[in-house]
DNA sequence: ATGTCAATTATATAGTCGTATAATTAATTA
DNA sequence: TAATTAATTATACGACTATATAATTGACAT
């Protein structure tokens, strides 16, 4: 804009420096902006939808400083899945543990809770709502980029809750509780990352304030679904 | 079959031939194979991780014939999603017609049931597999790429079902069907496309018992879900 | 038989991708 | 203060991308 200065201002945080060697102020906290540009680029576009002059472009920095800090685009995937992945199963932990020292544990309810909250609150800032849809998205990543870090970040948590509905559910066989498990999880991570196809289904109906109806609606569904008997249903072999 | 030797015999379906110009035998149906391929392929890497060359090379021809019969890799993603997506749907409405004729039109499991049996039976061909593993990932393709596919195929026998789904539930409030209705969506892509890694992880152990076993498992977790009634749950507001 | 059209391969092209490396500047340390 | 390290830009590169065009061959109608 200015001339000789040359400071484009459209980085997101701050205007940053146009030569190269190091800048001179401290704390730039360029790494953290990067994850965030990733974010949500990656939460967009996917994996390979997704180019590193894009990122580097969208923080106000060059491709090679990506490099410099994730080493690679893989690296940098990793890392931003990761940064959030951790918290999440973290709290879902901590928030096991919080149900049974309050003898809880059996009320299958609370264990619903109990595991979407981390989610559900991530809600409330567009950065956390972009780590949604790329949480959602890494479900049908090739199993090469995704697996290890589904795996890494989430087996024990979810399996700790497995044990846990089990133990809320008894009359259910293990396996079963598995599944129904696996079914929570697609219900929550459809609905919380495909807000849009909300909108379109019901555009007059659709607003912020719903959130929270939104919550209950989802928490409500998982909740009948979990307990549900199989005797309902399957009237007739084919329709 | 022999004449001028240079035959590879890589082809999915034929050996085809190598030299330029129309081949000789009628037939060839290479717009179908290339079809295949492309759901396949599509279905693994997403639109953006999938290559034409990787395409064609699978398909046993060039890249150049994919243009020929479909302009362009966006036009071959379209019809590629469009060929079995127009099937289910017109599918969806005709057995919610035979239920209407058989006065069963107001049974949830069996609405249920009418929605979720063309995709079901998918399930029985690897090719139909990887169709479901593609339609699930469409949901999370970048909107330019999803929007008006998902749209134009879906649209009309959701918005039936969702009618049907309301006078199925007239306690129900018209906006909270269609909410179950998303969260049913979720839920039954998510269930379908996961399986397919549960049978690459264990191969051995995946059998037609358990497939039918998942099916209700899923009937009966949505069946459950979309009559579920609003007091249970939400036992205390911060776990 | 002959000319037109359908179906196929071969080749070219302009652009984009991830990554590697060198140069540069400031901060930190000895 | 001198040397080293951290953080940044600039530039280059080979591989790969989608697509366009030309050449080639057989089928088919006249």
């Amino acid at each position: 804009m200015s001339g000789i200065s040359g400071r484009r201002g459209l980085a997101v945080t701050e205007p940053a420096a146009k030569r190269p060697g190091r800048p001179e102020g401290g704390k730039r906290q360029v790494r953290a902006d990067i994850l965030n540009s990733a974010e949500m680029i990656f939460a967009d576009n996917g994996y390979a939808g997704t180019t590193m002059r894009e990122i580097s472009e969208h923080a106000g920095i060059t491709q090679a400083l990506i490099t410099y800090y994730f080493r690679s685009k893989f690296g940098l995937f990793s890392e931003t899945f990761l940064r959030r992945a951790t918290v999440i199963a973290d709290c879902r932990i901590e928030n096991l543990s919080q149900l049974r020292r309050r003898g809880l544990a059996r009320d299958v309810a609370a264990l619903v809770e109990a595991f979407l909250q981390p989610v559900l609150d991530l809600r409330a800032t567009a950065q956390g709502r972009a780590y949604l849809r790329l949480h959602a998205r890494l479900h049908t990543e090739p199993p090469n980029l995704s697996y290890d870090l589904r795996k890494q970040a989430y087996d024990e948590s979810t399996h700790l809750y497995v044990e846990a509905l089990h133990d809320a559910l008894p009359h259910l066989a293990r396996i079963d509780v598995q599944w129904r498990m696996t079914l929570m999880i697609g219900t929550y991570l459809y609905a919380l990352s495909d807000t849009h196809r909300m909108e379109d289904l019901m555009p007059d109906a659709y607003n912020a304030e719903d959130a929270h109806h939104l919550m209950q609606e989802v928490i409500s569904f998982i909740v009948s679904g979990l307990g549900s008997s199989h005797s309902q249903g399957v009237s007739s072999a084919n329709v």
